[in-house]
DNA sequence: TTCGTCATGTAATGGGTTACATGATTAC
DNA sequence: GTAATCATGTAACCCATTACATGACGAA
């Protein structure tokens, strides 16, 4: 039941290192996807309304947390255990659309958070996504070529490639996460300087 | 007034080359910018109706294409007059939100509608853009370090990467431009296989 | 005759941004 | 004191997808 958006998932994650406000959650939001997503107000504060509602989420006693800020009309929002658990839930289970961009980001996002297993088929679920994706536009491309001009060509080469780049990225992090299986489940993304 | 959103400057394109009906329009569209964004008729027939009512469409005539193919209830639309005017001046004004994704890919597809001028500081404000985008996720991510742990700095780092593929891109494009001004305003987006 | 594709359209719905309204607090 | 930032929220709006409704044509 109860399909978790991308944004609750999203803000599930941020939360479970520690409890913020809905200001701080958006600033954090915006700076880990990037100045690629922003994410506005309109959508974050009803989002957690219906996460409270649905008892993802609680709000902490405005206890102070020492840096000796006065407390004003500030709501600092925490996970639950049903948070908690719906989070895992989430990150282990693969439906069909869990592998868009925004969706893996937000799960690649939240890698420390889970098992070894987990990142594994996450990797390859994503990785598969792509390898059909390249497969399609590359047929399509081929089947008609000469309908579209040198220009609209290009773009679709260069589309074609940046889904390459993220292929080789994603072949990386598989192998990382493979070759530390006999070593320890801990996050090894450093990958070098490839 | 009217500005001009991306799908009517799509369609605007598209049509310039061949009337089309909506069905094939949308296909010729899904294909160009890959199935990457698919374009719904839900979108699609009630932007042509509002093209029509600014006079930038006409229906044709059912002719037939000699293909031997019988008319049912389809309806062939073609650029009017204005709507050629209004491709050319949208493609050469450079509004602030010009160089977004969408807008950038749809103007870079009717690069042969275009001249070199325009096609230059069409790449050259993409470029730019993207160059600023980098300079503020990268000081972002320099002030933030540690604040994010290794998976989500990863998934920075490969977002960084991305755009400057991209960056990369625009160069060779933008040389390409450079050097063809002494040669003809011909399509030279060969680029040979970089 | 039935299935796939061509072909057009509308209504419901959903999700998001923009703009607005409000006010406390901190730094200068 | 005043500007910037912290902080919360709502309402209006925009725009797109989804699902639906309809129907002709071509091929198997």
């Amino acid at each position: 039941m109860a399909k978790t958006d991308v944004l609750s998932l999203a803000i599930l994650g941020t939360l479970a290192e520690q409890p913020l406000h809905g200001y701080q959650i958006r600033k954090l939001l915006g700076a880990e996807l990037g100045p690629f997503r922003a994410l506005s107000y309109g959508s974050l504060y009803p989002c957690l309304r219906r996460m409270m509602a649905e008892g993802l989420l609680t709000v902490e006693g405005e206890d102070d947390d020492a840096r000796g800020n006065s407390r004003r009309s500030r709501i600092a929002y925490s996970v639950t255990d049903a948070g908690k658990a719906r989070l895992s839930e989430e990150l282990a289970s693969a439906s069909a659309h869990s592998w868009d961009d925004d969706t893996f980001d937000v799960r690649f996002s939240m890698f420390g958070k889970t098992d070894h297993a987990t990142r594994l088929r996450i990797l390859e679920g994503r990785r598969t996504r792509l390898a059909e994706r390249l497969e399609e536009v590359s047929t399509s491309m081929r089947r008609q070529r000469d309908r579209y001009d040198a220009y609209t060509e290009e773009l679709q080469r260069h589309g074609l490639e940046q889904v390459e780049h993220e292929v080789a990225w994603l072949d990386q992090l598989i192998e990382n996460e493979r070759s530390a299986t006999r070593g320890k489940n801990q996050p090894s993304a450093s990958a070098d300087n490839n």
